[in-house]
DNA sequence: GAAAAGAGCAACCTATGGGTTGCGTTTCGC
DNA sequence: GCGAAACGCAACCCATAGGTTGCTCTTTTC
């Protein structure tokens, strides 16, 4: 492929890196992953903010695909989207792929880390 | 391992994450990728931004250890850090093998997407 | 040795990200 | 039906990320 190709595929991922790029958000994710779905509330315990501030950073992993919500009688539930990340996962594979090769590559050129 | 544990390693990874969330950043790393070392003006070439927003940008990936630079002369070139950058892959994979984890888990509570 | 190329430094500007607070609205529990 | 719980909405605040411009300094080049 064109290099140009791979490098319009990478820079479609930056939105997500960015949405992973803050440690309140990783956090969020990090529990969702051990917990299983949570609400606004339960998500909010342990976290060092307001609740306002963990519902801010939720939609910002949701715009990246990361998470999903849905209403449930007086809460608001959240939890992965499980395609979505399998399809993260898929893209981060592919630019592996590139790193790895542009490493050979370049341990061609010169030997020092 | 605890969830703690594999939590605060995660975490640590927010600062890569939000080095690479950026289309500009992912561009110069494309490029420094595809193209091997090169010099500030060469990676300028092609960008739509002046020379000093490049070099902000590069030592913004400089900083999460991403790439490495040295003067050579007049010019200073940049390049990628493979071991570095191997050790995030390893990071990544780390993740990956936890999100896989937590989506078997998902999978069994909820069937859908 | 003078001009030009390549960078570094510093000041500055603006938008936005991350956070708060206050208040209104819906839903649950008794 | 009424209070409390869970949330949505909106205004606001501040730091900083991302960008520019202008000037200086060093290194090539001819």
């Amino acid at each position: 492929m064109r290099a140009s190709a791979s490098q319009a595929r990478l820079i479609e991922a930056a939105p997500v890196f960015a949405a992973l790029g803050d440690p309140a958000r990783l956090t969020l994710v990090s529990r969702l992953c051990s917990e299983g779905p949570l609400s606004i509330v339960r998500l909010t315990e342990g976290a060092r903010m307001s609740r306002q501030a963990v519902t801010k950073h939720l939609y910002a992993l949701s715009d990246a695909g990361l998470v999903h919500s849905e209403r449930s009688g007086r809460e608001r539930v959240w939890q992965l989207r499980p395609r979505r990340i399998e399809e993260i996962r898929r893209h981060l594979d592919q630019i592996s792929l590139q790193w790895d090769a542009a490493l050979d590559r370049l341990r061609v050129l010169v030997e020092d880390g």
